[in-house]
DNA sequence: CGTTGCACGTATATCGTTCTACAAAACTGA
DNA sequence: TCAGTTTTGTAGAACGATATACGTGCAACG
């Protein structure tokens, strides 16, 4: 029984235990494993059979040196923002019933790791990147897209030719959020931003950052546009927040750039006992899952997540 | 200048490139890039030279035909849960410095997927995997653990051979929170938990259940001791919680299995009008960033994510 | 009956590394 | 000077798949 399985030397089954097993040539496996032309229905059923017996799994390694890995790779800035696990279920959700696998690097917001996390994927022959919002430079991503299909996420760079470009209309969602401020009479609008070092024009935060001001700025309102920048560490920005709540000329209404920063800035409110909406109003990006929550009862602009 | 490039008819720099541009044979260039014993300083010179002009990078599929292939597969459970970033925080705090990079993937709960994703991680040819709380039973694992080394995370199963574990006491942290709980003089204790079809002991949610009932035993209230199942599903999830929170008999206490369902716990008995911890006392575990928040203040068992 | 065309298989070069042998050179000591 | 040892470098066979180019055999056609 058992003993028909260590057919190669090594121990592994490979290819060439199949083709021995089936009887045919190693050619004729790898055809039937890349389903092409010119095998007929005896030769497959054979095949199929003996890599079932053998439970043979093709070596993506071996596949990378000449054909594709079936893989694709996910880039994500972080794992923390409840918008990105919406990202992978969508992604997920759709390679789920192909062959194909997704492989997720997590570049922490720094560039310099994105572009070795990038580099390793393009090293592993994946057969394509999905990157999530990358710190990385249009130009930096436009000579990775020529070695590798790319599709960017929320990185606004319409005129990019090497790669393809997915995004939500960042500015026209902070519009809609100082509007909805101005309906209810607010005036007095600040917007929380993050403290990015190298943020392009291209980041989303910018680009919700813009549509703030533009928004103010139509409304006659460009001298009460404050932007409030927190931290992206830990300590520093917990006392950021505090600062912005805490200063005497706290706006009267904050929109935030992303629920996650949302919700730390409710849980001081309520920690300082400034009642929100009542003595602060806060509208926020995403509408992830934790906005959801009728604890933070949250009023974010909705970007679905999924693809 | 950069005609120097495509010293190969691909195209792609490959290690013959390097060893074509700095004058020395192609096994040479890999005892550089291994570096292996034998190789003189000027030779390892001039190598690292050519590297470095040529922007030479290893194909990691070609690697993982022969020897290594400096990677680490992270299989999580899902993103949601936020102790999980910080478990990758560890992996990436302790990878960042060596040639090592982790891949992660999401198994989603759902052991096919899993399994099927630990194979793709063996295709690939990757060095070691972390495992971090599968669903997959110790016995399946175990034979993983043969093929390649396994680090299992969360997953109590102390006699495996086949692969190392690591995980905190979960029993002892839930007999923590009941002791809490008794401390402050609540006998009325029940446990939020995860109904899970195929859950094992190995578990930690069924080993926080398990401390959960010791202690209550222990302190002679079997009797009021109760274990609350909610579903996995958002929908289904959301009316266990409700059903749970308006119960004539609703515990006066609650241990909850994960911060992630205490946060909802929260939402929506302060939707209810039910006051924390005036009318109903919470206690989780992870203690993670959500946790922390003192919006949310919830008192939570700590457990350093951190590897 | 030869030949053209098609369907099916096979042989084998190739991908970019690693690694085992082995060769060449450079020392060593007598 | 020469055998013995150590150091440094090279040739070439793996690794496990893909894919090109090339046989077959068989039916149909003129």
């Amino acid at each position: 029984m058992n003993s028909l399985k260590p057919l190669s030397k090594s121990g592994r089954v490979t290819i060439r235990s199949v083709a021995a097993d089936s009887g045919v040539s190693v050619a004729a496996v790898s055809k039937v494993l890349r389903n092409a032309y010119g095998v007929s229905e005896a030769l497959r059923g054979k095949v199929t059979q003996s890599i079932e017996r053998l439970g043979y799994r093709p070596s993506v390694a071996a596949r990378g040196m000449r054909g594709q890995t079936f893989t694709i790779g996910v880039l994500l800035v972080e794992l923390r923002n409840p918008f990105l696990p919406q990202i992978i279920d969508g992604v997920n959700a759709v390679l789920g019933p192909s062959s194909y696998k997704a492989m997720i690097g997590v570049g922490e917001g720094n560039a310099p790791i994105e572009t070795s996390l990038i580099e390793s994927m393009i090293d592993y022959r994946m057969d394509g990147l999905i990157l999530v919002a990358p710190r990385i430079s249009g130009e930096i991503l436009a000579r990775y897209g020529r070695q590798i299909p790319c599709v960017v996420i929320g990185h606004h760079e319409p005129t990019a030719e090497a790669f393809d470009t997915v995004s939500g209309d960042d500015r026209a969602g902070a519009v809609l959020a100082v509007q909805s401020f101005l309906s209810r009479g607010y005036t007095d609008i600040g917007m929380l931003s993050l403290d990015i070092d190298g943020e392009k024009e291209v980041g989303v935060i910018r680009q919700r950052e813009f549509g703030f001001l533009a928004a103010m700025t139509a409304a006659g309102l460009n001298g009460h546009a404050r932007l409030f920048n927190v931290s992206r560490h830990a300590e520093q920005r917990n006392s950021d927040m505090l600062a912005l709540l805490t200063a005497k000329n706290r706006p009267r209404a904050l929109f935030c750039w992303s629920d996650l920063d949302a919700v730390d800035m409710l849980s001081h409110a309520s920690q300082l006992g400034i009642r929100v909406p009542q003595d602060f109003a806060i509208i926020a990006y995403d509408n992830s899952s934790v906005a959801a929550l009728s604890l933070v009862n949250l009023a974010s602009i909705d970007q679905s997540g999924q693809l």
